[in-house]
DNA sequence: TCAACAGATTAGAATTATTCCAAGAATGCA
DNA sequence: TGCATTCTTGGAATAATTCTAATCTGTTGA
């Protein structure tokens, strides 16, 4: 009954790093995005969708609209927080992973699981178009559970 | 008043190759298949949208429903007549070349261009995962117009 | 040739993902 | 503190796509 008088000190410091970095991004450090990026960035890298993320900041009792939580995401994305996945019509993933790196797309489970940029490499790229510049080379590697009974 | 008679002669060889076609990937040639068939495959390789597409085969005259035309689509992609394009999220592009090759997305204008698959090659993959297999590793090169005024 | 059945088409309703809007809060500088 | 600015929000609006149930068409076998 008083074991948790203070549990909020043991994520102060990450808290306070959030604040910071919302700042640095130009963002109000309002309540709601507080708490989406300590969901976002308080773990591994991750990719959620709009829907996702509302469910989880629900849970943990963030009173927030999804309005806000597509808002958010977008402002996230704007200012290099996140990163846009598509890989998938109908439906947007942010990526937590900004770095540059590739994706594999499990066409089963819907999963997407990152691969390092490290571990693909073009021995060939076609040239830019004129009077343009490359935003990003992605690449998708569509796998789905192999074939038990080979067709011949 | 007279000089156009005939006029269906001049195309009824390719249409009768589009029947052909459609009864090979075991789909009945009916009126709007033949007419979406034809405007697909009429000319050079293309990316099209659903409600793309309805267009044109009203404006040709051929009276369709939309949700033919979605049902068409995805019909001609299961029979591998036609290959699904994922660049834009809440858009489904579908495209005429089923050959292997990737894309260039003018970010500004939306334009999908192919790029021919010899004009981009890998010197690393990663591993597939286990007890999958690979169904596809699709290049989407994302390009906009270059900055006139560069940044220092 | 044609009956009859499987398969195809359709209008419109329903669904899903996302954005828009106007009004009421929260934030932070002066 | 006092505001001007920026945020958040519920709900309506939009957009793309799918579903549904009724109707129609293509094909086949007698």
């Amino acid at each position: 009954m008083d074991m948790h008088e203070h549990v909020h000190t043991a994520d102060a410091q990450g808290r306070q790093d959030t604040v910071e970095r919302l700042k640095r991004a130009g963002l109000r450090p309002t309540r709601q995005r507080i708490a989406l990026a300590e969901l976002l960035f308080g773990t591994a890298d991750r990719h959620v969708t709009a829907e996702q993320l509302h469910g989880e900041a629900s849970n943990a009792g963030t009173r927030i609209s999804l309005a806000t939580v597509y808002n958010t995401l977008h402002q996230f994305t704007a200012a290099g927080l996140l990163r846009e996945v598509v890989v998938e019509s109908g439906r947007s993933y942010f990526d937590t992973n900004t770095g540059s790196h590739h994706h594999f797309y499990y066409e089963d489970s819907g999963d997407i699981v990152d691969i390092d940029a490290a571990n693909v490499a073009f021995a060939a790229l076609p040239e830019t178009p004129d009077g343009h510049e490359i935003a990003a080379v992605d690449v998708v590697i569509r796998v789905r559970p192999r074939d038990r009974i080979r067709r011949r």
